[in-house]
DNA sequence: GAATTTAACGAACGACCGTACTTTTTTTAT
DNA sequence: ATAAAAAAAGTACGGTCGTTCGTTAAATTC
């Protein structure tokens, strides 16, 4: 939600609030994120900022759905004035590389909610879940427009693609996040064309 | 460290108390792991488990060892039985399937460890990070060995193999753990056929 | 500008955390 | 069997956690 003027006072601090909770998040994590800790930095009090939320839980939730419009604004809505078909998809990753360097320090939050998670049964895994799903079907999405287009051939199962397409993001986080290796994005471009080109028609 | 009979008593309850520990941290994360709901599980005071370890650090170090000695029992050494080459490639795959799925019921714990301490700097994420560098190594020796004995192509880059095998591996934690996706497996296994296809000389 | 709703605060809660001590029990070695 | 050593328990401390409550300050509405 990037709004620029003023909505009313509270929503205004409750997008700071949120921003400043997923800069953090993107980098511990969403279960490291403590309600103290978060006050501290946008400079209010515990309770104040408990307030706007309720329970850690509405916070974490919050955290993904604000995460989630981040990454449709930065990476799907830019790629989609793309052409469709492989163009677009390749603009997809070049946003992606985008967002990750610059918005976030730590990386895609999804990546890092999604194994935080995993076996974490919940409200907030039920919600990273639905998150997530969206995301992968806009990946196999993606495919089927560039069977439409001719670009890939037709026989290719678009979440097949889906997996492998994110999987090689998996790997770029953790390559670059944890393994620190100079080479990550190098493995990654070349393993994400020969992705392409093996599905090419 | 799996012995039959007794090494002296403090040996074998620290025995228990990691092997306890690697099956929580598996499910809930290396960090979610405390020294309170450990002791409880495993029948005795805070203050004795404690006593084996001296820090919660030494504590999660410990487990990342454990995890690492049962990978290599359970995947690495079984598959090195097998030829050199893409034999022994396919049954480390193999034996990744059958280890994520009897042993822990929260799938491998260095994915779930990697992406939690990925921004968490310290000595449990060098000491994480040097294990799973051993891992990806022994992926990409793998490679260069299926180099030598002809099975892969001789341009082929071993890093960039490991890489792919790698992410290809994380994309089915996802898939299985948190997405709870049936064809998860299906996946995997026709994505890593494509890989070694595409690296076959 | 007064009335009312909303936002923020400060203090306190019970629970649990990792850790440090001391004491008791159990295991090992003589 | 006895002495020494190792393991386990007990208790307590300072801290942080999420949350609740009552109160004050600010923003919005009329």
């Amino acid at each position: 939600m990037v709004k620029y003027g003023s909505m009313s006072k509270g929503a205004d601090t409750k997008d700071l609030i949120l921003r400043t909770a997923l800069d953090f998040a993107s980098r511990c994590g969403l279960e490291a994120l403590s309600i103290g800790e978060l006050a501290k930095k946008v400079g209010m009090s515990k309770s104040g900022l408990f307030g706007h939320f309720n329970s850690k839980e509405k916070l974490q939730m919050m955290v993904l759905d604000y995460a989630a419009n981040d990454f449709v604004q930065a990476v799907l809505l830019p790629a989609y004035k793309e052409p469709r078909g492989i163009p677009r998809i390749e603009a997809t990753v070049a946003n992606w590389y985008k967002w990750i360097e610059s918005q976030l320090s730590g990386g895609c939050p999804f990546v890092a909610a999604a194994f935080e998670y995993d076996d974490r049964p919940g409200q907030v895994q039920d919600h990273l879940r639905k998150h997530l799903g969206t995301m992968i079907n806009s990946f196999a999405k993606s495919a089927e427009i560039a069977k439409e287009e001719g670009h890939f051939s037709s026989d290719v199962n678009a979440q097949e693609f889906a997996y492998r397409f994110y999987s090689f993001l998996l790997g770029l986080h953790l390559y670059s996040k944890l393994l620190k290796d100079q080479n990550a994005f190098d493995y990654h471009k070349s393993a994400f064309e020969d992705l392409i080109s093996k599905y090419r028609a």
